[in-house]
DNA sequence: CGAGCCGGGAGCCCGG
DNA sequence: ACCGGGCTCCCGGCTC
């Protein structure tokens, strides 16, 4: 599992030198063929993993979770997050700046074992500019030694602290799928320091799906009630509205928690 | 005009 | 049984 960590790709955002006003969304065009009833037959699978009895080959340790690690490529996609304890737990990445992947080119799939790749669907990933760019300090440095996520596990997120099982946030859901690069046509950092993310207008409802997939609702979630659930987190202060279209950004501590057990553990 | 955004409000589901 | 949290779902209105 050591192996999976270091793994473990942190993949967040293209850094391109240039400033804020640089970027420009391009938003990932088109994307033809996503298979949704993939995309279900792949919930519905994982939700069945999930399940919360156990997880076959999991070493208690490793908290069963589903995780998919790749020697290649580094990837790690971690099925099925939920705030931190039992059988599942949710892992907080951390998008280091310093390790913003990048712009893993198209490539960036995993050859089949990664699940996401089912779901992902077009590469367009926006000419999005990290303004934190400047820090642009690793090139291709796609990942990189992360501080033992799962070790440190031990500590739940501080955000869901108390008891048993909890359901896994939305602001969670959407921070793991900023850490899913299959996930990057669909949503990206704008600019990560800052918590600032975007989601694209194409596929945006795809995302929306599949966090509604995710909890197991009747109806398909859209992203316009995915984003009356946003709009309430302005409220409570997990996540900001920006005025930029589709635009939101994760509030400082809401993000270091996020981000979190590494350092704040 | 259309795509998004906004916030009220009722309802649902789940854990305590 | 009841309650509160966290959405979920729908809606009318507003803005860009």
């Amino acid at each position: 599992m050591l192996a999976e960590m270091e793994t473990m790709a942190y993949v967040t955002e293209i850094r391109l030198s240039g400033d804020r006003g640089a970027w420009n969304g391009v938003a990932p065009s088109s994307c033809p063929e996503v298979d949704l009833e993939v995309i279900e037959e792949y919930l519905q699978e994982h939700s069945l993993e999930v399940q919360p009895a156990h997880t076959p080959s999991s070493p208690p340790t490793a908290l069963g979770q589903q995780t998919h690690a790749h020697p290649h490529q580094g990837t790690k996609i971690i099925v099925n997050s939920f705030i931190g304890q039992h059988p599942y737990v949710w892992q907080p990445h951390t998008p280091n700046e310093e390790y913003e992947d990048q712009a893993l080119p198209p490539a960036w799939r995993s050859p089949h074992d990664n699940q996401w790749d089912h779901i992902h669907c077009s590469y367009e990933v926006p000419a999005y500019i990290d303004s934190d760019s400047q820090s642009s300090s690793s090139q291709y440095q796609e990942y990189q030694d992360c501080p033992s996520p799962l070790s440190d596990r031990g500590g739940s997120l501080p955000l869901a602290p108390l008891s048993g099982k909890r359901k896994e946030r939305l602001f969670q859901f959407l921070f793991e799928m900023l850490q899913t690069p299959s996930m990057r046509s669909c949503i990206w950092w704008v600019q990560s320091s800052a918590g600032t993310f975007q989601f694209s207008s194409q596929n945006k409802e795809r995302l929306a799906q599949l966090w509604g997939q995710r909890k197991g609702n009747r109806k398909t979630m859209t992203y316009q009630k995915m984003a009356r659930a946003l709009r309430n987190y302005s409220r409570t202060g997990e996540i900001h509205k920006v005025k930029r279209k589709l635009t939101y950004r994760f509030d400082e501590k809401t993000l270091r928690g996020l981000q979190g057990d590494s350092n704040t553990v």
